[in-house]
DNA sequence: CCGGTTCGCGGGAGCGCTCCCACGATGACG
DNA sequence: CGTCATCGTGGGAGCGCTCCCGCGAACCGG
């Protein structure tokens, strides 16, 4: 296995230059720099990060902790992510918290990142106190996405505000008894409760009436969705509307009033927020959040953070909030007219 | 930052006995290694996986590439696989092919992973002769998942049967006119030839015609699936049932046909692949795949290939097909009775 | 009682880089 | 013409581990 040792005896300079050379950084004449690359292309020469990171403190890898690869919207992220890491050079280390329960505790716990990575990227959870202290101790850069963590770099969209235009659509429409879909989901995630207090607050400030057994669960799961859906459309106060907290609960819903024979958007209104791939395709009016383009900015984000410089040239935490649109499709409409 | 040096000064003993006793190595007491253990959890020592990595040779860590991250299929063989692999130690790094059409190149070539990674797993793809010249350069154990590479570790499902079972249900229930919708899809991946010629085999086998026609282009994804549906379905002579290589793009023709006012499976039969998680949701007949599974079996083969004693105690790659199994949903019935 | 194992442990040489410091050569400047 | 930066380069000490080898003590059988 050739090393740079290998390169610098066969030009007959020191590892050094070869080193800088290959890095590419300054101090060292082109003529020099042109040679070594050759010189290194021609024996193969592969460099390895291991040794490097050893040497220098910094690995050029990143961590991304995901609650579920499995979901669209995360795998979306981690897309996003991963692009523009690579780009920069940097490895994507991936941790996945579905399946065994202890998985979250572990990856936080025991320092397993501190010698691994240069920054972590944590998507939609929200941290616990002690999460925030393993990670403070850590003493890299981390970026959230999709939660608000305050003092924390963070890229997401406002929630809150995000409930509100999609439970005003329906308000604006016409409806008066508009039901929840939400739920905390499984892992401790940050989205639901900003959805929900948007939701009331948008109720509130209708002047329409809160009533508690039209706010029910749907595990933030597509089979969630149908169950509350169900539960939901199949009394006789039903609601003329229903804002489910996310696209695949949304879509859950849908598919739960078609059973129960009610048609779209005429007898029963449907909202989501995600603009999920499908949310096209079941013609689900929805507010659309940039996806891919959180996970790209949370990386950069983290990039710019381990840039050179970065430490002293008076880096500090960014919060950037992402704007969404409402895609106003087909599944809503004025109420029934009674 | 406390390393193994750390510990073995406060426990007035060499380096080699904390580093045997933290790996769990034999040759020392049990009640040195408790002592280690102990002292070591007390100052908050933390491996260097680095360091360990470039003393060893050994970086516990596992590449794995995918074509599409967020497609539903890939993220749960990732999820199979890191699962599998957290539970045996080891990282797993992320290359994400889509996006940039370099990006498939960039991974193999350069021999980037070469003293990046202890094992690959290559999720979907045909690797090309070159490729597999790369792979073998590396000289590490190696898994293709969902493609059938002679001579290497493969975990995959028999794709040939699984279209033969798909089209022979259609056969079964009186279908003659079959179509199917495949095709190349983006990266070169294995699948569709293979079920190509399982669909093409049944329909001599049963001695129905080959209408070229009947065969066409659905890029493996759900909009692709709408477009194939139309086309077939929008015309005279529309076959009675659609066999599609894939269960997204069948949930693309089940669209194209409520679009076109025709009702499944009375007017059309359509079936699909993978069993996908909304394959039940539309009600689609489709062959079932064990997904996340494959994932963990091919985590599992690289662990035992990585497993001390492995090199010389006769290893040799291991080719495990996994069983499909017809599920029949509402999607399918016997043709139209015209 | 003695030679040979076995066991537990220590010493220390790397692994392949990075980075600090030193050094000579060159050019600018008063 | 001497002085002092500046530039390109070399030397070499680590980074934090692993692993080979060696050593003494305990143990065991004849």
């Amino acid at each position: 296995m050739t090393g740079i040792k290998d390169v610098a005896r066969e030009l007959e300079m020191s590892t050094a230059t070869v080193s800088r050379a290959l890095r590419g950084l300054p101090g060292v004449s082109d003529e020099t720099r042109q040679r070594v690359q050759r010189t290194a292309k021609q024996l193969g020469y592969v460099p390895s990060p291991g040794a490097a990171g050893l040497a220098s403190g910094r690995t050029r890898t990143v961590a991304v902790v995901v609650p579920f690869v499995t979901r669209w919207f995360f795998a979306s992220v981690v897309q996003g992510a991963e692009e523009v890491l690579r780009e920069g050079g940097y490895d994507l280390l991936l941790y996945n918290l579905a399946g065994s329960g202890a998985a979250r505790h572990r990856v936080f716990e025991g320092g397993r990142l501190t010698k691994r990575v240069d920054a972590v990227l944590v998507l939609s959870l929200q941290p616990t106190d002690d999460e925030l202290t393993r990670l403070t101790a850590l003493g890299r850069p981390v970026t959230f996405v999709g939660a608000d963590v305050p003092g924390w770099s963070t890229v997401r969209i406002d929630d809150e505000a995000a409930a509100c235009t999609a439970t005003g659509h329906l308000v604006e429409l016409g409806h008066r008894r508009i039901a929840y879909v939400g739920g905390p989901g499984e892992l401790d995630v940050t989205a639901p409760n900003a959805r929900e207090a948007g939701y009331r607050g948008t109720l509130r400030s209708a002047g329409l009436a809160h009533d508690p057994s039209l706010e029910v669960d749907g595990g933030f799961t597509l089979p969630g969705g149908i169950d509350a859906g169900r539960r939901l459309l199949d009394r006789p106060d039903r609601p003329t509307a229903i804002f489910a907290a996310s696209d695949e609960m949304a879509i859950g819903v849908l598919r739960a009033a078609r059973e129960l024979g009610l048609r779209v958007p005429h007898d029963v209104s449907v909202v989501g927020i995600d603009d999920h791939e499908l949310a096209g395709f079941f013609d689900l009016t929805t507010v659309a959040q940039p996806v891919v383009e959180q996970g790209r900015l949370a990386a950069r984000l983290v990039l710019d953070a381990l840039a050179p410089g970065a430490a002293k040239g008076g880096w500090h935490p960014a919060q950037v909030i992402l704007p969404t649109t409402l895609l106003a499709r087909g599944s809503t409409g004025p109420p029934p007219t009674a």
